[in-house]
RNA sequence: GCGGCUGUAGCUCAGGGGUAGAGCACCUGGUUGUGAUCCAGGACGUCGCGGGUUCAAAUCCCGUCAGUCGCCCCA
């Protein structure tokens, strides 16, 4: 018989890991719903065409794409959130009340090579605001990331989100003498400033239409990190730039003020992340050693929804993916203790007569709300009932058993160790009367 | 697509040309009801896979696959 495993870069969920994911998931559904978004969801696989309009055909090769056999349309399992939402947006039009607040927890799908931080399948909580053209919309935002950060036990000591804002770097860029059309490129370059030897940075700098003097700024920008209370002015005169161009960042930094984060952010004009369509604000969230990848990566993308077919809509938004998060949370112990729904009660059959009423009481507690379990061994053997139980977690056990004639069951506890005798029928009130766990 | 490291029991690993090992975990029982650091017993492997060398390979050689880490890319 042949031998399966998990495809390459997935994972198996036990229910260990799967009170993880649960713990993770409850923490940005709360942290959502608490600032007021509302969920949603998309389907798994899309028209590859979604994907290619935004991105282009070289995305394809990052995809899991497909055609139904038979079939004429390509399809490609979704590799993230956005272009769905965007397409959700516009499909509504006009219609939806403004500003428009959706969260979703997808999955997604990417053909890359599995590595510490990246896989295959992953799940991303998206946070996204629509309609609203203020900086307020970022801070808010950014604000409800944060606060599922804090919610799993991350602080500003531990997690820092870098910033950055597209305009104000393209003005700074302008007036140090690149191109309009060049943009995209000084983007790029600005992107791998810690990558390329510095020979190479000069010279695609240089391709850029910089001298000498102008890379130099370029240089300074680009490694510019900053508390983000810091005066525009500052950078302005280190880089040489008219303070005019940093305009973008004093209004933006005063609507993380006003929400409350500036604690967590600090500029960094190296931030750009990659696609074309980002405007304005883009950060990341980092672990503050920087070791991993980034935790959760935002951005406004004024222009989106009208690449899809709605009306201009302004948008600001972010994806957190759960497996650098839970690297991160892991490394710190954040994540130790935490496992699946515990039983509040056992109920142990120390007698072959007592095997139906058993089942009675087990039913009869479950048709009342409690998380109750039962041994499916066949001993009667107390003791290894009892351990059983205190391996399941359980809070009571319940031993049903020779005390029955007299309509009583053993009812102990487990946590703190003592044990009364009480009647059947009042075993469920015990459960269900709000002074047990 | 390229490179480093690692593949032996469910898990963590030892062994290093001559009959496959340990700990943990798991299962059963300990004759009559209390959470095992108790006792006794049990199941457990083509030593990742294929080829080569050898009287003999888990062990040495070659290849391959998988996992992992990194490069490329990163929505």
């Amino acid at each position: 018989m042949p031998t399966f495993k998990a495809p390459k870069g997935t994972r198996d969920f036990y229910p260990e890991d799967m009170a993880v994911r649960r713990r993770i998931e409850d923490a940005w559904r709360s942290a959502s719903i608490g600032h007021g978004f509302e969920e949603i969801e998309g389907p798994t696989f899309e028209h590859l065409g979604l994907y290619t309009v935004k991105s282009g055909d070289g995305i394809v090769s990052e995809l899991f794409s497909f055609r139904r056999s038979g079939g004429t349309d390509d399809y490609a399992l979704r590799p993230e959130f956005t272009p769905t939402l965007a397409r959700m947006v516009a499909a509504r039009g006009g219609s939806l009340p403004r500003p428009i607040k959706w969260f979703a927890i997808p999955s997604h799908f990417r053909a890359e090579r599995p590595q510490r931080g990246r896989l295959r399948e992953f799940f991303q909580w998206n946070v996204d605001m629509l309609g609203l053209d203020d900086p307020s919309a970022d801070a808010e935002v950014l604000s409800t990331g944060l606060a599922a950060l804090d919610a799993l036990g991350l602080r500003p000591d531990v997690a820092t989100v870098r910033l950055s804002h597209r305009d104000a770097v393209a003005s700074a860029l302008e007036a140090l003498g690149v191109e309009r059309e060049s943009m995209y490129a000084a983007f790029q370059l600005l992107d791998r400033r810690d990558k390329l030897p510095p020979e190479e940075f000069a010279k695609k700098a240089g391709d850029l239409g910089l001298g000498p003097d102008g890379l130099a700024a370029f240089d300074r920008l680009a490694r510019i990190r900053r508390p983000i209370t810091v005066d525009p002015a500052e950078i302005a005169a280190e880089t040489g730039v008219p303070v005019a161009a940093f305009e973008p960042m004093v209004a933006l930094r005063e609507a993380l003020d006003d929400a409350g984060v500036s604690e967590w952010c600090e500029w960094d004009l190296g931030i750009v992340r990659g696609l074309a369509y980002y405007t304005g604000t883009v950060f990341e969230v980092h672990e503050t050693g920087g070791g991993e990848r980034a935790i959760a990566g935002g951005c406004r993308y004024d222009g989106l929804v009208e690449l899809m077919g709605g009306p201009p809509t302004s948008a600001v938004g972010f994806g957190m993916g759960d497996v650098v998060l839970g690297l991160v949370l892991r490394d710190r112990g954040l994540l130790d203790g935490i496992e699946p729904p515990r039983p509040t009660v056992f109920v142990l059959v120390a007698d072959d007569v007592a095997e139906r009423p058993a089942a009675r009481i087990l039913a009869s507690l479950r048709q009342a709300g409690v998380h109750a379990r039962r041994s499916y061994r066949a001993t009667r053997n107390v003791g290894k009932l009892m351990s059983e139980a205190s391996r399941a977690g359980a809070g009571h056990a319940v031993i049903v058993g020779r005390e029955l004639e007299e309509g009583m069951v053993v009812v102990k506890d487990l946590r703190g160790g003592g044990q009364e005798t009480i009647p059947v029928d009042s075993l469920v009130t015990m459960f269900t009367g709000g002074d047990d766990e």
